[in-house]
RNA sequence: GGUCGCGUAGCUCAGCUGGUUAGAGCGCUGGUCUCACAUACCAGAGGUCCGGGGUUCGAGUCCCUGCGCGACCACCA
């Protein structure tokens, strides 16, 4: 609608992990696992699974309304963006940002795989801490006590670490220990590593099954015995022979650790435990407790890439709003680890390894399929292992416009995008990645704002889950309310960053600010198109200013000041420059606030008092008539637009009826409305505006029914304003039943008052319902809240200090202030003299 | 353990760089089926801006501190 080519690229990744586990459940059922199938035939089925069910998250974007060019869907596993995995490996590869790692990493035992740091998440449990006694080895009754959360990891244990600055193990450093149960030999070490303050200030070291103990060993050149197999069972896997009792042999690994703490305790090992709370990592997709494994991974280096990704976030070439995810943002790039890429999954890119079967030299990386060796023209085979889906997520904004084909007409044209708009939660998995492919592959940023959203939570402010039950399938909302009313509801509810709640067990009451709204401007549309007619209407422009009304002045200023609003709420939507100012930083992208501008405009002001003071211009023949159409016409037109991108269905159906629409031509592609220029009259309204409330308010208060006519007078506070009252006498009577006569001065008695904000008075006559004693009341509280208020500006104006030091356009409005204040106050004590002095 | 955020009306939250009498939606109370709309209209009640200090002419807004939540990160076995 600004006139700026967009581009919305829809699509979906091929989620590894997720959809391969639901189809192994569902194979499952068949009694069968993906072993059993075989890779081809595994891989059919997944295939056959994603063709039936992937669409859903497309279609639940399309039902919403979301509007994206559909024509370019994409997604990760197809030949495009598959061909741009590749490109990307062998690039890194050859750029040396790839390599293969013997490392222990968080291996998930039920999906089989190895996960990266970020899939593994850490969760609080409440576990225990043995303490275990190695006794020397020298037969001396001296012994080292460790604390352990994990003894069933004792027989892969190869030495004991202390930290070399601490005193009450010095003299056991050299010397060595005897595993309790299994009775090996392994030596007392000192390691900087080891924190004395924790346990016992003893650790054992385990470096086949934790990752820590596993650079303690390298450091000491310590082997690594592995004694926990792929499934989490215990038993001897690797270079551990004898190492494992048979009482533990094929033991889960929770069941062996059960087990071998009664073997210690039997054996006098086992000094005690303690109740203790730690962070285990389960795995992010089946909960599985992640299980340390010694494996050969290949990973990306981080560091390098992760620089201009950091230098671009402090430098604003991009801006991360809200801005509090910026400083989460630098930490995790200044701390970055590198990334493990390999899964050993089935459903994912195949790594384009070759390994070479009979001359084996290194490992060949090659864009295309390899049948043979390059260099023995021996046997080849490829990489068992696929890419974390990440990986070819991360090349989105590229791999979606062409890339790796420079050539790309999208890539020219679109690239660098704009904005990124997602959850915070894949902050790290997602958005810092895309950023580093962004510069690593193209030299600059893939969009330059990163738009964090808050999240959907239920009353118990739990996210929504399936396992939960909790979620709400934007389908059913739609089908009930419509598309429009579930934007509007969420657009409205979220301000920047902030999560909404909504209740799955009552719709109608967590929708119903979407589907109020959505009605009311269906029904002022009614309203307008039913009156307005079916004859011509002239566009605004070509009606002489002088024909204007009062009312239509203010109408078209209130409609200036939500386009301004807007437009402020909005911000632009690119920097200036290349980089964001520092005032854009922080600047726009306050959705709720735009929403909420274009809401007051249309419901407060154009369908409260604008309609209600056209009703009778358009019903009656005239000249003025056609005023009146021409205004409604066109403050509706420009509503519509500014209402569009958030209620795109029901706004587009109302300007399609609309008579000033040219044929053929749709909201969608209609400019988005610009202010005009100040309209003087406009605020002499807001006068009007009070006095019908007014005279309301005190209808209400003295209960007199809805139809009856009351007889009001308008006390001007200057000629001015009595002119103003006077020529809108009719409207004023009209909107609040009452017969108006605009005047200097009124009765003082017998009357209900009220004041008007400006300082002019409205007398009801409510001729013997008056209750004299009542107003009285009224106007001393209002008086002495008046009183109050003005001593406290009066101080304040009283006040040197404010008066130099504040800004001058403050000290002047304050000043404005004091003078109606004080007229105000001086009708307030008169009116209360004569009120009640009875 | 580190970093960050939050605590404003019964509920969910706005309130951006300190400056009119602190706002919205939903809910609540009273009154209206007024010929676009009862998913509406009119009027109204409801707030010690978590507590305590401080800076300032001025604090919901800035600083310190206490209490209560939450998020993210982290190799303390």
């Amino acid at each position: 609608m600004a006139q700026d080519e967009a581009l919305w690229v829809p699509g979906t990744d091929h989620a590894g992990i997720a959809t391969q586990n639901v189809v192994e459940r569902i194979i499952a059922k068949e009694g069968k696992s993906r072993f059993d199938l075989g890779r081809a035939a595994f891989l059919e089925r997944v295939t056959e699974f994603v063709t039936e069910t992937g669409g859903t998250i497309l279609e639940q974007l399309r039902a919403i309304g979301s509007s994206c060019d559909w024509s370019r869907t994409a997604y990760t596993f197809s030949p495009q963006l598959s061909r741009a995995v590749r490109e990307a490996f062998v690039r890194l590869h050859d750029d040396g940002l790839i390599y293969r790692g013997h490392r222990v990493i968080h291996w998930c035992p039920r999906c089989l795989t190895s996960l990266s740091d970020e899939e593994a998440e850490p969760h609080e449990t409440h576990g225990k801490l043995y303490y275990v006694r190695y006794a020397a080895a020298d037969g001396s009754d001296r012994s080292i006590t460790v604390a352990t959360t994990r003894p069933e990891t004792i027989p892969g244990d190869v030495a004991v670490a202390v930290n070399p600055e601490d005193e009450r193990y010095r003299d056991l450093v050299g010397t060595t220990v005897r595993l309790p149960v299994i009775g090996i030999e392994i030596p007392v070490i000192a390691d900087a590593y080891v924190d004395p303050a924790f346990g016992t200030g003893a650790l054992k070291i385990t470096p086949a099954h934790d990752p820590n103990d596993f650079e303690v060993g390298r450091r000491h050149r310590l082997p690594t015995p592995v004694i926990i197999d792929q499934v989490g069972a215990v038993r001897e896997v690797l270079d551990s022979k004898g190492r494992v009792p048979p009482e533990l042999e094929g033991l889960d690994r929770f069941d062996a650790r059960t087990r071998i703490a009664d073997m210690l305790g039997q054996a006098g090992s086992l000094v005690k435990t303690e109740v203790h709370q730690n962070n285990v990592r389960h795995c992010y997709r089946c909960e599985t407790v992640i299980e340390p494994r010694l494996s050969d991974q290949w990973f990306v280096k981080m560091k390098d890439l992760a620089e201009p990704a950091l230098e671009a976030v402090r430098d604003g070439t991009i801006r991360i709003m809200p801005e509090r995810w910026v400083a989460v943002y630098v930490n995790w790039l200044e701390n970055i680890r590198d990334w493990n890429i390999s899964r050993q999954l089935w459903w994912g890119h195949r790594i384009p390894v070759w390994y070479c079967d009979a001359c084996g030299r290194k490992p060949i990386v090659s864009r295309d399929e390899i049948s043979e060796c390059p260099h023995c023209h021996g046997a080849v085979h490829q990489d068992e292992d696929v890419l974390d889906t990440w990986f070819s997520s991360w090349l989105w904004p590229l791999s979606t416009l062409g890339w790796p084909d420079e050539s790309s007409a999208d890539l020219k044209a679109f690239y660098p995008t704009d904005a990124l708009v997602t959850a915070p939660e894949i902050l790290f998995f997602w958005v810092a990645r895309m950023i580093m492919a962004g510069y690593h592959f193209e030299g600059r940023a893939p969009f330059h704002t990163v738009y964090l959203t808050g999240t959907v939570r239920d009353m118990q402010h739990r996210k929504m889950s399936k396992s939960l039950g909790n979620g709400i399938d934007p389908l059913d909302v739609v089908a009930r309310y419509g598309a429009d009313a579930l934007r509007y509801t969420v657009i409205a509810g979220m301000g920047m960053g902030a999560d909404v709640m909504l209740d799955p067990d009552n719709l109608d009451q967590s929708f119903a600010t979407g589907r109020n709204f959505v009605t009311k401007l269906w029904n002022i549309g009614r309203f307008l198109l039913l009156n307005v007619g079916d004859g011509d209407v002239q566009p605004l422009a070509s009606i002489a200013k002088s024909r204007l009304t009062r009312a239509d002045e203010w109408i078209l200023d209130r409609l200036d000041a939500a386009i301004r609003e807007a437009d402020a709420s909005l911000g632009p939507a690119r920097p200036g420059d290349e980089r964001w100012s520092e005032r854009e930083l922080t600047q726009g992208m306050r959705l709720s606030e735009y929403v909420e501008s274009a809401r007051r405009f249309v419901w407060n002001e154009l369908a409260d008092w604008y309609v209600e003071a056209a009703k009778l211009r358009v019903s009656t023949e005239g000249p003025d008539r056609d005023v009146a159409r021409a205004v409604l016409v066109h403050v509706f037109d420009q509503a519509l637009r500014l209402l569009h991108p958030v209620v795109p269905f029901v706004t587009e159906a109302l300007w399609q009826r609309l008579p000033t629409r040219a044929a053929n031509e749709y909201l969608a592609r209609a400019a988005w409305p610009a202010p005009g220029e100040s309209r003087a009259r406009a605020p002499q309204f807001e006068i009007a505006r009070s006095a019908v409330s007014a005279i309301r308010q005190i209808r209400a208060e003295y209960n007199v029914p809805p139809g009856k006519m009351v007889d009001a007078v308008v006390v001007g506070r200057d000629a001015r304003a009595v002119g103003v009252l006077g020529e809108e006498s009719d409207l004023i009577g009209r909107l609040a039943r009452a017969t108006i006569t605009a005047s200097t001065q009124g009765p003082t008695g017998a009357a209900a008052h009220a004041l008007l904000p400006d300082g002019s008075e409205v007398v009801v006559l409510l001729a013997g319902l008056v209750d004299i004693e009542k107003e009285c009341t009224r106007v001393s509280a209002e008086l002495a809240q008046l009183e109050k208020q003005l001593a406290s500006l009066e101080q304040r104006l009283a006040n040197e200090s404010f008066v130099s030091r504040a800004k001058p356009e403050v000290v002047e409005a304050e000043r404005t202030k004091l003078g109606e204040w004080s007229t105000r106050r001086e009708q307030l004590a008169s009116k209360k003299r004569t009120l009640c002095a009875g």
